[in-house]
DNA sequence: TTGTATGCGTTATCAG
DNA sequence: CTGATAACGCATACAA
């Protein structure tokens, strides 16, 4: 790698002093420079194949222009979306993201988080929101850096947080199940230690009681499809015979559901119904097609980087909590309960 | 946010001087300092939550322990897994990974790419091998940075380049439907701009021709659920009367033959069978579960990154291309032809 | 083993 | 409108 060309290499070039020549390619002060010495650095600029050096200015100017996002699971379709959206306003201010996938592994959490940290990246958005490991978010708060959370992680550290309305959503999937005649439902709900899963869980309990069904929630030990699988058991195995309709805690979580099912014998939905949550990208495409709870996925990534924006050029956070609306999507994993 | 502590502050606070605090915090100065010192170095730093400053450090090493990373769509399952290879192999050497989504925007691609040579990244792994336009790989030819091509872009700049073995994997997918009693066979490959349409392509040509079976090419308008339900219409509207086997330019392309095919009121496997290519997660989850090439994409990810790091401590690349082996997963999506 | 001095490439402040 | 100069936070060659 031959040495970079500098600031300076262009200011001889052009036969100008070097602080002119970061005046020129600045647009917050180009227009201190006349006409045709801004020609002049613009066209030296090009023929040295000049390219500024982010760390230099940042070091400077104490901005990295940088966000960095923490998120569990690069795997988890919902979160490309997310990123998508975070990354759709966030470049268009000029930032660049950093993506950091945790694996849902504490200490990568905390060591990727460190690492952003030295990079001095201009906020957070933390996508990690579980309830017994505040790991993260203290550090975040102990940094004094700004944050918005997402999607989880309700109330944590008094930061800001985006999410869908986890509560409606399960409102909406549990009408609709009792709608289709269903009697006796169990929520195949995510691990207790994620904050999305107390919500809808309490959520659950709530609308079930009030709509005087027979109900009753299992956990999952995650929300994948492996953790939907293995929950089956307690479902199945349950007292009261076997429900006629389930609600997972995410779409993962249903498809594991499902599989479980089929190597069972039952079939979906004509012996049991299954409502996902999250909507996410494919859930169309499976056997059967996902009823789901939609998220806006990508709107609460684009919202989250708006918040953190405002966070950050006001130079103090609000804690708002901006809470998206949902919808059913009907398709094929729900049925009438069979009689 | 308040003044961030600085080196400064820490020798303040253990009474050294700066250098030694920096001497003290480098695992690679550490054994310079008395080890009481050492101890009081650390205290300090830990009493005042010091956090070294990545820009400062990159700006004085002329290395800022970063790689960057750009794919056309994040939103492509295939890369998720790639992503986590890289990540796996660049983390345990301390590097970062900075990823950049570019949609498969060309001028996203561009900015993408100066953006990341702005902060002065140690290498590039492109993942965008497209035939017709080859901006970014000149670009970082001209730049004179490490690259690393991955999945796509056979002999583009002379890059070194990781992929899985195209020709076999559409051998495999061939052999499969040939022993199955197929005899009349489309391969509905993606774009033809892409440089692995292209190795599939040709590998599909041949193989048919040498294995004596009716075959034809279309080609999808992308990679995506959508472009392959439309280009169905002309494997659909094609002479010879309908296929009974198709072999897509990936599994979204697949997909998307699927949806359409049962939209025509077409039943896959029975009337025809659908081969994917990639393998990517959820394949078996789909309707029907999908019979697909498999790619070991996270090996592919990690030797791109192995790869990489080999050529940024060098100081040159090898101009290697590295073909991982793949194979065939048998799943629902193909059958016995009918007769 | 530790301190001193310098420079990495920018931008901001101050003169002119 | 432009030039000179200092400073951002750190690592390192050199001196002690």
């Amino acid at each position: 790698m031959p040495r970079r060309v500098t600031i300076d290499d262009v200011a001889r070039l052009a036969e100008v002093h070097k602080a002119t020549v970061s005046r020129a390619l600045n647009a917050q002060t180009r227009d201190q420079v006349n006409v045709e010495t801004l020609k002049r650095v613009k066209r030296a600029a090009r023929q040295l194949g000049y390219v500024p050096n982010a760390m230099a200015r940042g070091l400077r100017t104490s901005r990295s222009m940088t966000i960095g996002v923490i998120i569990p699971d690069l795997m988890n379709p919902i979160f490309p979306p997310i990123i998508r959206g975070i990354e759709h306003v966030l470049q268009a201010q000029g930032y660049t993201v950093l993506v950091a996938n945790t694996d849902s592994h504490d200490d990568v959490e905390i060591s990727a988080f460190e690492s952003l940290l030295q990079r001095r990246v201009d906020g957070f958005i933390l996508a990690t929101g579980r309830l017994d490991d505040h790991t993260v978010v203290d550090e975040a708060k102990a940094a004094d850096v700004p944050v918005v959370l997402v999607n989880r992680g309700a109330g944590m550290g008094g930061f800001p947080l985006v999410s869908g309305d986890n509560a409606h959503g399960i409102d909406l999937a549990l009408a609709h199940l009792i709608e289709l005649g269903h009697r006796r439902v169990v929520h195949a709900a995510g691990p207790t230690n994620f904050s999305t899963t107390r919500s809808r869980a309490e959520a659950f309990e709530a609308a079930a009681t009030k709509a005087g069904v027979e109900h009753d929630t299992s956990y999952a030990s995650g929300l994948t499809i492996e953790a939907g699988f293995d929950v089956a058991d307690e479902i199945l195995a349950g007292g009261g015979g076997c429900p006629t309709a389930l609600v997972a805690g995410n779409d993962l979580v249903a498809l594991g559901l499902i599989r479980r099912l089929r190597a069972e014998g039952l079939r979906c939905p004509e012996d049991v119904s299954v409502v996902g949550f999250n909507d996410m990208p494919f859930a169309e495409d499976f056997w059967p097609p996902l009823t789901t709870v939609h998220m806006p996925l990508r709107e609460i990534g684009a919202e989250a980087a708006r918040l953190l924006l405002r966070g950050i050029d006001a130079g103090e956070q609000e804690a708002a909590t901006v809470t998206l609306p949902v919808s059913l999507v009907v398709r094929g994993s729900t049925g009438p309960a069979r009689t």
